[in-house]
RNA sequence: CGCGGGAUGGAGCAGUCCGGUAGCUCGUCAGGCUCAUAACCUGAAGGUCGUAGGUUCAAAUCCUACUCCCGCAACCA
């Protein structure tokens, strides 16, 4: 039996609105939840927001409203994209909820009674912007000849600042950190991510850190009330607030304790905090760690990053509105292979959902359902006997079946290669169904004909099954047109065929064919 | 010597870790079918896999050098 699975995504910065990017993880992960509870496991997903921090008192300000008021503005449309895109999350959090105060502070004495706090004074350059220290040597001249301003190596405004701080003693995590990612590869993925980590790991870890006094919008620090967590402090024991820590009841033993297979879908940008400062704050406050981090990579508009500047940031909700959200979900988990960087465009997301979800799954339907709605009086025909061509169609759906299942248990999730196995499947089923031609049976052999039409109807219910986690909304009417009860969806009825004589719903189209937009990516 | 990603038929991409007929989608051309969402099926054209060397019986794949492009700013995953 496997183990319960703890699935999150990171929770979003909502100092601005959610954009593709969000979207994108959320759906990548959404898959991956949906995929393992087709398979019968026990899943828990969570999301959720990250609502605390300069940068949102900052915000705040700018709109001359509380911070509260943004947070639960901005909250509100993460909610509402989560709910659009039909991601299925078990809990959304919010940093600014009472219970994760109180599991922050929790953690906070765990560190401290490991011995892992001090009291220090900070002083350095440090960048509001970045909300970071830098080093004076990493920092550089501002361009222009009359300033000789400095700035982070990012470019932002640094000034020198004295603050006094409590600190992590991360050094102290440099060597099991080395070892956790040396014994436990599959810790930290895609490969590429672990070994830029291992590097920086391998550079020397300074302690880090974990409060603030120049501002209050945070979690209070216990017993330093003039303290504020540093926001990833308490950002990173989101994921065990939404498990009821420190209470160890319920939630907690079975996800986490027990070691369920913990996982966090992040962006590449965090890697760091994912699988450096968190697992050095779990040893420390001596609970177990996440089985994987996984760093997925960024969706670039066109090829280049997206920017408000260049005016290329797409709402995700415009997106799907626009061609519709199984359509949105199916490109994004096709297209781009996941731990990589990715391009979008509207023209990509016609082409491509045309091709595969309208011309070859859709088409296939409608033609196979409409010829059993005219021939068959709308009922599932008899299958007759079976010829080499019905068992190779059903075999090789059992094969990528097998193959999808195989892929998807591996910590890589290639869920681009185990879409493409899906594809090739729609293909070959039309194929089979051009191949076989009932529609001539029909005057020569109408038995045979029936043979055929009962198994594309059984191919297609398969084939529904195994991409439900990809898009679930359109599987589940194509399931519907198949008459199956909604408790025979998921992959322990995979082999279990449908019905002859069974009455089926008039045949609708799924999916529709796109327009291409016309100009300015605008659909 | 800052770090990282990339360069594969017209376009977008797999394949590179574990060398051995260069694959997919879109597009183009020709044919088929007419059940279907101008869809579906078959076939074809089109690439000396960035450059130059090296290792090898054999390299897109390993090694070395080089060229070019893109991130490491921001609103950020």
């Amino acid at each position: 039996m496997s183990k319960p699975l703890y699935i999150t995504t990171a929770i979003s910065y909502p100092n601005g609105p959610p954009h593709i990017g969000h979207a994108y993880e959320a759906i990548a992960a959404d898959a991956i939840s949906r995929f393992h509870r087709l398979s019968g496991r026990d899943v828990r997903f969570q999301t959720g927001t990250d609502e605390h921090g300069l940068k949102m008192a900052q915000a705040a300000l700018a709109k001359n409203i509380a911070p509260q008021q943004l947070a639960d503005e901005m909250a509100q449309q993460f909610v509402e994209m989560c709910d659009t895109l039909n991601i299925d999350y078990d809990r959304f959090i919010r940093t600014t909820e009472a219970d994760h105060h109180k599991a922050s502070q929790a953690i906070w004495k765990a560190l401290e009674a490991n011995g892992d706090l001090y009291l220090d004074k900070y002083e350095g350059w440090y960048s509001v912007r970045d909300e970071a220290y830098y080093d004076e040597s990493e920092l550089i001249e501002a361009v222009g000849e009359d300033s000789k301003e400095k700035l982070s190596p990012q470019g932002t405004p640094v000034e020198w600042t004295v603050e006094e701080s409590w600190f992590f003693r991360l050094s102290k995590y440099q060597q099991p950190l080395l070892d956790l990612f040396t014994k436990h590869p599959e810790f930290l993925k895609p490969d590429s991510r672990r070994n830029e980590m291992i590097k920086f790991v391998e550079g020397g870890l300074n302690d880090l850190s974990i409060s603030r006094t120049s501002f209050d919008w945070g979690v209070k620090v216990p017993g330093s009330s003039n303290h504020v967590m540093y926001v990833w402090v308490d950002a990173l024991t989101n994921y065990l607030t939404g498990l009821g820590y420190p209470e160890k009841t319920d939630l907690y033993p079975k996800y986490w304790n027990d070691g369920g297979d913990i996982t966090h879908i992040i962006g590449k940008d965090i890697v760091r905090f994912h699988s450096v400062y968190w697992p050095a704050f779990l040893m420390s406050a001596q609970l177990p760690l996440p089985k994987q981090v996984f760093g997925h990579g960024f969706l670039l508009n066109r090829g280049e990053k997206m920017s408000k500047s260049v005016g290329n940031v797409v709402d995700p909700i415009d997106l799907a509105q626009a061609f519709g959200v199984d359509q949105l979900r199916y490109f994004l988990l096709s297209e781009v292979i996941f731990g990589k960087d990715g391009s979008y465009s509207a023209e990509m997301i016609v082409t491509k959902t045309n091709a595969d979800l309208a011309n070859n799954f859709g088409n296939l339907a409608q033609r196979s359902l409409s010829m059993i709605a005219k021939n068959c009086d709308g009922k599932v025909p008899l299958a007759g006997t079976k010829t080499d061509a019905e068992s190779a169609l059903i075999g090789d759906l059992q094969t990528c079946f097998a193959e999808i299942t195989k892929l998807m248990n591996t910590e890589d999730y290639p869920i681009h290669t185990a879409i493409d196995l899906l594809r090739e499947r729609l293909s070959a089923t039309n194929q089979y169904f051009a191949d076989q031609a009932p529609w001539a049976l029909r005057k020569t052999d109408p038995a045979r004909a029936d043979t055929v039409l009962y198994y594309t109807a059984e191919a297609i219910r398969r084939l529904a099954i195994m991409l439900r986690w990809v898009i679930p909304e359109s599987c589940d009417k194509m399931l519907d047109l198949l008459a199956q009860e909604q408790n025979a969806r998921d992959f322990a009825h995979f082999d279990t065929e449908i019905n002859s004589g069974l009455d089926l719903p008039k045949p609708v189209g799924i999916f529709p064919r796109l327009d291409m937009p016309t100009q300015q990516g605008e659909g």
